[in-house]
DNA sequence: GCGCTCCATACGCCTAGAGATATCAAGCGG
DNA sequence: CCGCTTGATATCTCTAGGCGTATGGAGCGC
């Protein structure tokens, strides 16, 4: 890439010339007067090697050279303009791509909505959108993958992540309609212990497997898990066809399925945190935009980052 | 359009640490010290609005805005250097387009090879070539249509137009192969006084059809035309099927035709003269490049036009 | 010939910006 | 904890270039 020592105030006024044909009328569009018009066109010129413009008597015309630089110089400003209000979009938030890594079970819940209010404010984004479940979404968020996380039950020993909850629901027992405890209105923990369990795998997400194996635990058992599945619509189908039971989220209670019944866990106490996760000092203005669309509110983040001097640089650079 | 107040250099060392991602490496490629480039990026962050660089403790990594803006930056740099050579190119006549208009009858003598030469030498420069007669070239040539006119017997009275006679020729008869005079190996103009002639239209070339009727005058007879035709071909065609004869220069020899006989005209002084012509003070340079491809001498041209000290910019102008 | 239009030239002023050197600060590895 | 690497800051210098006013000079119309 060579750098041509032409600067741009000369091209724009060779531009303007060239649209006008009259040194007077360039010159006022410009907004200076006739003899810098003069000058700044000479010196282009110079560099150039060769005139541009014939100045004749009654007329100013373009020369052959004028006319082959014209289109490049006229290309030049406009990528230039657009470029810089592109760079300043992006820079200000206001477009760019923001890649979102979401568990399953919240497509039906907080997702939509999330999206709804966030294409809205800002319509220039692109959202970019991954099911994943809860491990894979920390391991993207790391090799910034993605750039925002909405997972359940984050681990706890993130130190370059930061994470919110934006919902707690309650727990609720997943039973084939044929099973016995459904014809209840809720459900005991300790009336399943027997029961085989369908459950995800403890790698997709440890602390919600965990926190699900803890609550059998205080009701006084150890759960058996007959199978596992990476997703909550299969679990449901698992169950439905007879292979266990299972404990979920209240929020899966949107996946309506024939067949499978959602009753409320007593004791009501137990509940799962739905969060959104970002990696910690991300200077993405999009990220900022997405936390403050669920709630969250940036002053409680400290700079992390660059804390010396020039930390926030968005606006107006203090000297 | 548009003037982006982004001074080109800081564009190019934007796309160099671009490239680079490191500062160091960058500097040494532009050849300047590190922290004139780290003023260098400042600034243009500054006149940008937001960060384009990351600077991570090991590493330098652009931000979204930065990759936004860097491929508008790579192309008008590109541009304006493609734009800057080609100018120059064409400004100092090795490239560009030049438009020629030539008589019919020189396509078969002076046109090919001045065609090759010219292509030999500028092999960038596209030579546009129209066929047409005197009177058309001239009127071309003042509107700027063409750029060279190759034509016979100019008029003399062309003030904003200069002439270079290239080729002289003789005149020769032209006669169907069955007539009685085309037995000899000459022809003395006043033994065609009787026999109805086929010209070229006076508009066509109105010295040259002058000179052919004034030939005849001298002979002591005014040529009976029975017939106009606007090109030599047709001229050739209409005496082979005796509608006449002619008299024609002598290159219209080329025109082999059978049933067609040229014969030297006695006494052979008249000649016609073949000239190119250009419009005086044109500044392209390749019509100075034409006009010493065909052996004209560009210092015997008085400057013409910007007599007024820098009259010849091409070189670095002197102050 | 006179004045008008239009572009070029001549000076003078002033600022942005490009460059260098010297120094500081942060992160990282031994 | 020290030292290396890497980028930022501070300060100074210098000049290209941008602008203005004043003036010159060529062509054209009346």
């Amino acid at each position: 890439m060579e750098r041509p020592e032409l600067p741009l105030a000369q091209l724009h006024a060779f531009v303007v010339l060239a649209e006008e044909l009259h040194f007077g009328h360039a010159a006022a569009r410009l907004d200076i007067a006739q003899p810098p018009l003069s000058q700044q066109i000479r010196r282009l010129e110079d560099k150039v090697g060769h005139p541009l413009f014939d100045r004749g008597p009654r007329r100013v015309t373009l020369t052959p050279a004028g006319r082959e630089l014209l289109p490049a110089a006229r290309r030049a400003l406009a990528d230039l303009t657009a470029g810089l209000a592109a760079a300043r979009a992006v820079g200000s938030g206001e477009a760019g791509r923001l890649r979102i890594g979401f568990a399953a079970s919240l497509a039906l819940t907080v997702l939509p909505g999330l999206l709804r209010t966030f294409r809205q404010r800002f319509p220039e984004v692109h959202l970019d959108i991954h099911e994943m479940t809860t491990a894979p979404q920390i391991a993207a968020l790391h090799d910034e993958t993605i750039d925002i996380g909405l997972l359940r039950e984050p681990p706890a020993d993130e130190t370059e992540l930061r994470f919110e909850t934006v919902l707690s629901e309650p727990f609720v027992a997943v039973l084939p309609s044929a099973h016995p405890l459904s014809a209840g209105r809720t459900v005991r923990l300790s009336q399943l212990a027997d029961s085989p369990f369908v459950l995800l795998p403890r790698e997709a997400g440890p602390r919600l497997h965990d926190q699900i194996t803890g609550l059998c635990a205080a009701a006084g058992f150890s759960p058996r898990i007959a199978q596992h599945a990476v997703e909550w619509q299969t679990v449901c189908a698992l169950v439905r066809s007879g292979l266990g039971v299972s404990l979920a989220p209240a929020s899966i209670r949107h996946i309506r399925l024939k067949g499978v019944a959602f009753r409320r866990i007593e004791p009501g106490t137990a509940r799962t945190g739905v969060a959104v996760a970002w990696r910690e000092g991300d200077q993405n203005p999009l990220v900022a935009h997405l936390l403050a669309a669920v709630g969250h509110d940036p002053a409680e983040e400290p700079p992390a980052r660059r804390p010396s001097g020039r930390a926030s640089r968005c606006s107006p650079r203090s000297r």
